[in-house]
DNA sequence: CGATTGTCTGGACAGCGGTCCAGGATGTCG
DNA sequence: CGACATCCTGGACCGCTGTCCAGACAATCG
C-alpha cells in the first residue's frame, strides 16, 4: 500500500470557483519558478492569474498557505508511487532518492515551503500536517508492515533536516540525493 | 575537545556602540518571551532599548538577524559543556538530552530561529553557519576522535530535523528529549 | 425575460519591514 | 574652551501584507 493524497486542494467549491482556485495555482507556481519564493507577493500572482487581489485573498489565505497548497500538490503527483528494491534500505533509499531528484527539479517550491510551513496560519496548519503525514506514509511503506516506529521517526526527521538544510542553501537538492543514501546506510545499519 | 563559540557578538565596535548592542540584545530577547517571535517587531525592541529604530537597524540588519544573534549567544552560554556518558551513545544522548533541556526554557528563541535561519540576509548567513558548525561541533566532540562523518551527518540531520518539528509546533521542546534520546539509539546501533 | 444568488472587482485602509538623511547629542582631543 | 568626529534621533518614505466593503458582473431559476 502506498500513501493517499488528493489533488483536490478544497472541498465544498463550485465548477466556478474551482476553477479560479486552479488558475491561481497555476499563476502561483509560475510566479514562483518566475522570481523565486521571496520576491512573489499574493498580488502578482492575481495580476498573472488574470483575478484581483481581493479575490486572491478570499481562497488564499496567505503567501505561505499558498505554498504549502503547490507543495501537497506536488507531492499528490506521487502519491501512488511503490517504492522498489530488495531489502528495506534500497526502498528506504529509492524513496529518499525519488524525492529529492523531484524536489531537484522545482528548487523554488522546495525553497519556499520549508519557512512557509513554520507559519501559524490555521491554513498552513492543516496543510502541515497533511505533508508530514505523506512522508511518513511513504518511509512506512518503504519499511514494509512491521515497521520499527523509532526507525521510521529517525528517517523522518533525518528527512526533515535535509529538506532544512537545503532550504537554507548548504546543499542542492542533488547533494541531497547521494547523502541521504549515506544517511539511510547509518540508520539501517544494524535496523533491518 | 569542545566547542569555540565566541559570545560577543561583534568586532569594530567602540565601548559605546558595544552597549548599545548588548541593550538591543538584551531587550530583543526580553520582547521575544514577552510577546513571540511573530508579534515582535525591531521598533518595539528599539523602543524597549531606549532607542531609536533607525539605531536599531544600523545594528540589526532585520529581525531575522536578531534571532539568529540572540541564539548563537544561548549557544555560546554552554560552548564549554563536555558530553558526559560512558560510550558514544550515551554521549550523544547527554548532548542532546542538555540541548533540549536547554530549549524547553526558552521555547520563544527556540520557535523563532527556524524560520529566520531560512531568511537570505547575509548576517544571517554568516550566523547560520557558525550555528550549524556548533551542533557539528557538539556531536563530533560526543562521538570522539574518529567519528564516523556519515554518522554525524545523520545526527545533526537528524537533530535539525527536530528543531524543525519542534518549529512547527508538532512536538514540544521537552518531548524531543525523549524521542531524541531514541532516535539516537536507533542511528548508534551498528554504528559504535 | 426579470429577479435573485453569489462571485468578483476596485480601492481604501492600517500595520510592518527596511532604508535614508539632515541635524541634534555626546564625547574627545588640542 | 572650541572644534571635530562619531553616534544617535526623528521622521519621511516605499513596498508588502492582509482586511474590508460597496457595488459591478455573471449565472441560474421561475
Amino acid at each position: 500500500m502506498s500513501s493517499q493524497v488528493s489533488a483536490q486542494p478544497r472541498q465544498g467549491l463550485n465548477a466556478r470557483q474551482a476553477e479560479t482556485v486552479e488558475r491561481l495555482l497555476v499563476a502561483g507556481l509560475e510566479e514562483l519558478r518566475a522570481v523565486g519564493h521571496e520576491a512573489l507577493t499574493v498580488r502578482t500572482v492575481a495580476t498573472r492569474a488574470g483575478v484581483s487581489p481581493a479575490t486572491a485573498y478570499t481562497y488564499l489565505a496567505s503567501k505561505n498557505h499558498l505554498f504549502a497548497e503547490l507543495f501537497l500538490r506536488f507531492l499528490a503527483e506521487d502519491a501512488d508511487r511503490e517504492p522498489a528494491g530488495a531489502g528495506p534500505t534500497e526502498r528506504l533509499q529509492s524513496v529518499t532518492r525519488h524525492l529529492t531528484t523531484r524536489l531537484a527539479g522545482a528548487p523554488e517550491l522546495a525553497a519556499a515551503v520549508t519557512p512557509a510551513l513554520l507559519g501559524t496560519d490555521p491554513d498552513v496548519a492543516r496543510l502541515r500536517l497533511r505533508i508530514g503525514g505523506e512522508f511518513v506514509n511513504r518511509f512506512r511503506a518503504a519499511l514494509g508492515e512491521g515497521a520499527n516506529p523509532d526507525v521510521v521517526e529517525t528517517v523522518t526527521l533525518a528527512f526533515s533536516g535535509a529538506l532544512l538544510q537545503g532550504g537554507m542553501g548548504l546543499m542542492t537538492y542533488t547533494e541531497m540525493g547521494d547523502r541521504l543514501d549515506a544517511v539511510v546506510a547509518v540508520i539501517m545499519k544494524g535496523n533491518d
